[in-house]
DNA sequence: CTTATTTCATATCAATCACTATGAAATACA
DNA sequence: TGTATTTCATAGTGATTGATATGAAATAAG
């Protein structure tokens, strides 16, 4: 009787590199550099890993494109999370734009925001690739608008309040921090901005403070 | 003797195509698909001109780029004027962001922002073509501040307000709604969004209206 | 050991990239 | 008409693109 497949150690030569640093790598070259303006070349120079080494371990430039995004988004079940624990849904929104501001600022890490730029264009053969990166946008919204319309069932925001628009507001903010991030503003400006923009929340005040 | 070299018509063949629509519709062509990611293969087809003609007519593709992003952000006189003629500085901004939401919602043109999006990302080989884009962000940020300050300065404005944190987040917010309007939000959702980020402007409500 | 399997480094592939050489065609000026 | 000048269409340039063919090298299984 043979091992199960995921106990026995696979036959062959073995990988000669780390599969996940290497992916890791990629993901910060598509960062800086966007999905289609990075080249192969860039990418095995990047990766310290040969082309035909690449297109083994992950396929082809668009599928390690879309493995590296997946990297970079990271588990939206975290901040579903996130956003059901919190206090407030401002809170969490605020918690999740002053977070993005750190993010585009990062000392070891390109500025700006792989989701809103490494895709913000390109030829129409690269759709599918913005598609994906829109789908993350919307699965994000998603998150905030539902936690949003908690907040109206419950009392904690009133009930004119658009979830919708503030989603897209939060969105639109986090997206536009990238370009300024990628212009040079540097990580407190950023959070100023990213404050600033939590000001649209009034209703959620209420409840929370009354007028003096 | 000669007549002056403006009023002499030119020599040698004429042009056998309209410059101005040519470059019209290579700045919708770099609109759509981004500066890298659009061939002079796309441009011959898109401008109905052939390549010697393209390079005799603009140079090369990056100075067609260049000449069509001043195309497409238009005489920033205007938009000075505009800001100087305003009866506030919240005015003029709202005004300017509703304008993009406008703008990046065309049924004629493109989605989103060319500004944001053709030259989001790129190889190092483009980088001046970015920063050509970032200082027409520049540009725009100085005449928000700019008025502002002068808001303050007459008291339409409290003194503790923070000019370039408003700039920066109008700026944020414009750059984000082309995310939005590329990913197929309708022009009320990003006129919604737009409105919505005025909100952080409360100070401008100082001198203005009293609470009732 | 032999065999099967997988990855390795090397050397490419056709297609496309931005760009241009070339000579004919079309105009202005003399 | 003849000459100078400019643009035209055609056909390409070398370089780079994403992706592979090939056979040696390294491992597991028998």
């Amino acid at each position: 009787m043979k091992q199960p497949l995921a106990l026995r150690r696979k036959t062959g030569r073995p990988l000669s590199f780390d599969r996940d640093a290497a992916l890791e790598k990629a993901m910060l070259a598509f960062w800086k550099n966007g999905y289609e303006t990075t080249s192969i070349s860039d990418l095995t120079t990047a990766m310290g890993v040969t082309a035909p080494s690449i297109y083994t371990a992950f396929g082809d430039k668009k599928r390690l494109f879309l493995e590296a995004l997946r990297r970079y988004v990271g588990d939206l079940g975290d901040l579903e999370r996130s956003f059901a624990t919190a206090t407030t849904a401002r809170d969490a929104v605020a918690r999740m734009i002053e977070d993005a501001a750190v993010l585009y600022t990062g000392d070891t890490t390109p500025k700006g925001c792989l989701l809103a730029s490494a895709v913000a264009t390109g030829s129409t053969y690269a759709s599918d690739v913005r598609e994906a990166a829109a789908q993350e946008r919307r699965a994000i919204r998603a998150i905030i608008v539902k936690r949003i319309k908690t907040d109206i069932a419950t009392g904690l925001l009133p009930p004119e309040t658009m979830p919708h628009v503030l989603a897209d507001l939060a969105l639109a903010v986090m997206q536009g921090m990238s370009v300024l991030a990628r212009d040079g503003a540097d990580r407190n400006a950023l959070l100023a901005v990213a404050r600033a923009s939590m000001s649209s929340w009034l209703g959620s005040a209420v409840g929370k403070q009354a007028d003096p």
